[in-house]
DNA sequence: CTGAAAGCGCTTACAG
DNA sequence: CTGAAAGCGCTTACAG
């Protein structure tokens, strides 16, 4: 395999200055440069990225952690990361803990062995003392997931107010017996989104029903079986907030295998709106987040520590929607429009 | 930062020994190791993987290149290829193309620049003869694309016969209008699939009409314009056979929305059995591929490649499965059972 | 079982 | 504008 040393040879230079008309070309002459160039690409030699990385101590990697791979959030939110990360020529390093928290903390290990300059965490369960620990050594972005009271540049929407914008619109239905599947309780997440649901009740003076709370693993199969707990009760709810699509299309499909129509006689909101809550029937009543443009954000951001340009603000909060469809809508239009790109 | 160097002093050993406590303790005396394996705990030494790296001239990265990453068929065969790295204590790195050919081939530098030790394709669409010679240099399997007499190690399905099985299950059920959605034409799967429409309908003197025939990109959108084209003929076909369950699933809403009942009148058939095909209502009969096993089997060849074991078998088939559900099957159970895990 | 020394392939501060 | 030289932090063949 062709060696710098090698090139310099061909071209009758040293390898500082193969080096030179590889990383700053604008320090060579014309005719120097020119000459190099000609016998890298008649050899094909392509620098020994690794033996670069090592020498200036920067790798150009970037982690990603994702609780779920598979999830279809998740894979726009990594879309955004990936583009920015591409545009500035960052290679992206994806690490999957499928919801594992040991896998999420095995995954920060690669900032400490410098195998990428930065991190972005697309998931945040692990202990909050060693994460802003580390914020303080490594370049370090929370996306989505956010740890409350943590020092550390964050990007997400404000998932209590829209836990209870979205609890809100099943209220103004008229519904006053409203039941939560949530996520996972030990993710803040699923803590937030819960809170907010209970704060639209309580405002309203309506009752929150203990068993009225279902706590599901973010799965379609758990909003399924929550669900159906739920029609099980002795006074079923007719309407239930699920903490994102997924789970609202299990329990929709649930409702269906129970001869319950949604949304007359239940009516149901998720969170994320993922492609499939469009495209489902009933569509699905959601809150849309950006998710692309959450990725491109904490990307921008881990950019900036990573040439440590100031932050001008360490919390990114976007702006979320409610977004009203069959699932909560009465009237059904048998021919409702295909929202599409 | 704390480096080997460091630890040896503090620990009263050469460099060396630390380094074979690190990654070859069985040569160490207990007594040795105890001692520097205390002084490693005690101030948190971590190794320079990149230096490290360079050293071996090993990476233990590999990279996978996926054409879309929010396809929840890609995201398991991620999956597998994931399992079997993680294991082996290999990290992946993963190439979304966003099926641009241009990006397939940037991707393939990192190969040349020694950045990873081998490489997974999802997606094979650039010059046979250039990746034919890569892979008599690099570690490289193929896996759900492939190119048709590339001696290259390949993991897949007999993309043909699933085809042609899947044509075959609508011609039994008396259709003999069928149409066909067709992935993008230029991948070779798409022919594939397309060519065992053909061969399923000629065998049995059935006509291929061109205007059955409409090529789509496998998103939902273009299984939905193309249905309605379909649809839109004069002599609309009852049954349709798409190149997977994403444009399946478009199909079927396009069917929706033109008051066309699935599957009374018109009948669809999909590809890759995600778990949307049967969360949708009517649920799509479709082949199920197996994608984990794919992506575990095109890993473990990987890994042999890099440790250059003997491979036995350069191409791998593994067997597909028709799944008969309700997009094709007249009498519908109204309370059908949940197909979940 | 342990240490001294070489070297992996680049980049860059320095000198000219 | 260009070259000689140092050095990034490890691992391993060799010697003892």
């Amino acid at each position: 395999m062709m060696k710098m040393n090698d090139v310099a040879k061909l071209a009758n230079v040293s390898p500082a200055t193969v080096s030179r008309v590889i990383c700053h070309p604008e320090l060579v002459s014309e005719e120097t440069r020119s000459k190099v160039l000609e016998v890298i690409n008649q050899v094909n030699y392509k620098p020994h990225i690794v033996a670069r990385q090592f020498r200036t101590q920067k790798t150009r990697n970037i982690l990603v952690v994702v609780p779920d791979i598979t999830s279809a959030f998740f894979s726009k939110v990594l879309r955004g990361i990936e583009h920015v990360a591409l545009k500035n020529g960052y290679q992206v390093i994806l690490g999957d803990t499928e919801n594992n928290i040991e896998r999420e903390k095995d995954y920060v290990d690669l900032l400490l062995q410098k195998q990428v300059d930065g991190m972005i965490l697309l998931t945040a369960r692990q202990d909050k003392v060693r994460l802003e620990e580390l914020s303080t050594q490594f370049p370090l972005v929370l996306a989505c997931e956010y740890i409350d009271g943590l020092n550390v540049p964050t990007v997400s929407i404000d998932n209590v107010s829209s836990a209870r914008k979205a609890t809100e619109h099943l209220i103004s239905l008229g519904h006053t017996k409203i039941a939560h599947i949530s996520g996972s309780i030990n993710v803040i997440l699923s803590r937030d989104r819960l809170r907010g649901f209970k704060q639209a009740m309580m405002s309203q003076n309506l009752e929150v029903e203990s068993s009225y709370i279902q706590e599901g693993d973010f799965k379609f199969e758990s909003g399924y079986h929550q669900m159906m707990k739920l029609l099980a009760l002795e006074v079923p709810p007719t309407a239930v907030f699920a903490f994102n699509d997924e789970m609202a299309l299990g329990a929709i499909k649930a409702a269906k295998d129970s001869g319950v129509n949604v949304p007359n006689d239940l009516a149901v909101v998720g969170f994320d709106n993922i492609k499939m809550s469009s495209i489902n029937e009933p569509s699905i009543t959601t809150i849309d987040q950006p998710k692309y443009e959450i990725g491109k954000k904490a990307m921008e951001i881990l950019l900036k520590l990573i040439n440590n340009q100031e932050l001008h603000n360490k919390k990114i909060v976007f702006k979320d929607e409610l977004i009203v469809r069959g699932s909560t809508r009465k009237e059904i239009d048998v021919k409702e429009t295909l929202e599409m790109v």
